[in-house]
DNA sequence: AGAGTTTGGAACCATTCAGTACAATACACG
DNA sequence: CGTGTATTGTACTGAATGGTTCCAAACTCT
């Protein structure tokens, strides 16, 4: 009935992320997603409508692969020690910048730039944002030293790993030779060890 | 013996600072800084070369200015508990969320960002973020509960203190209503008063 | 062959960009 | 005063860049 599509969809989803994800949505023009993501003009337009819709598309993708992999990592059953399941996480985030990937989060990247001027979008990140965290907050409770902690207590540990979490993204980004990566898991496990005084 | 520039420097420097705070080095345009800083582009580029060397000197006197407040703030002798020092830090930063201040930290902001492929810009915002964290040090050397640490545990801590700064001021940038930083000092306090188990 | 889509890419139009040239202007000093 | 020197404003550059639209040709399936 009509002439199919040259492309996966999908797949031109997952190039346009690693576009935006090297180099922000503000920063990526065109040709560059033209580029990355093999196609032309014509077929992206009527694909995707337009470079902020491509850009909520990349996100929801984001937040399925990226950040759905964080927080597998951080509920997985596996690990029974939930304390575990968050030093993982902040060694493998380690392992890659030290693999040489140095593109930080695309969500921590959104976050401190000018794009969550657009409403969307910033609803878009904040909502991963909270998935992150929720995925602290269910690893905590399943940590023996932090299950039996008040909740608001539980709540405000989990922010902080958030925020360490932030923190160290963009230092990868960043390429800084400040040492603080190296150092990383070392810190997050102390400060998952440390008890309150 | 000529004439006289009719705008103080550091005035004008200030005043970019203002708009490169604001924006960003690479999404501040030249209009952008010419209204913020009152003068015209002729001005401009006699006193300052170009926009990246005035972003340089911006650099130089946030460095100066609000690096140096944080400084201040963490090696203020008339505080003699280092730990009481750190905390203001984070609650002044607080403050000052709450009272509407949402541009975060110029050299977060520019660690995020693409600015940091340039190699002098990217040596500029390294110096400041170590003078932050030899700031924390400093601090925790005057806390009588940290000041007995081993030297590297002690770096360690300025290094997640200062990777909570980032976070949390990239987090202020973003406008995301996630509760963060409202509580933030109480954790900043907790992980300060926590103990090696 | 015809209906219905996608495709490539030219064309669009606007904007914006950092940087320059230069004439007018203002001051300081002899 | 007047000359030298520096700043100032503005017009101008000329490119490049931006996202978006549009359409004829290509293609697939009925």
């Amino acid at each position: 009935m009509a002439r199919p599509r040259e492309f996966d969809t999908d797949d031109a989803i997952k190039r346009a992320t690693a576009v935006f994800w090297e180099k922000g949505f503000l920063e990526s023009s065109l040709p560059d997603l033209l580029d990355g993501m093999g196609l032309t003009r014509g077929s992206l337009y009527k694909a995707f409508k337009d470079k902020k819709n491509l850009f909520l598309l990349v996100l929801e993708h984001y937040e399925e692969e990226a950040v759905g992999a964080a927080k597998a990592r951080l509920t997985d059953a596996d690990v029974p020690d939930g304390r575990e399941r968050i030093i993982s996480l902040f060694a493998a985030l380690c392992a890659a910048v030290t693999a040489g990937d140095t593109r930080g989060c695309l969500l921590c990247s959104a976050a401190a730039g000018f794009e969550m001027s657009d409403p969307e979008i910033a609803g878009a990140v904040e909502k991963g944002m909270r998935g992150i965290r929720d995925g602290f907050e269910a690893a905590l409770r399943a940590s023996p030293t932090h299950r039996a902690l008040p909740d608001a207590e539980r709540k405000a540990l989990a922010n902080v790993l958030l925020t360490q979490y932030i923190g160290l993204r963009v230092l990868a980004r960043s390429r800084m030779p400040l040492g603080i990566l190296e150092q990383s898991v070392e810190s997050v496990a102390r400060l998952l060890d440390m008890e309150p005084a």
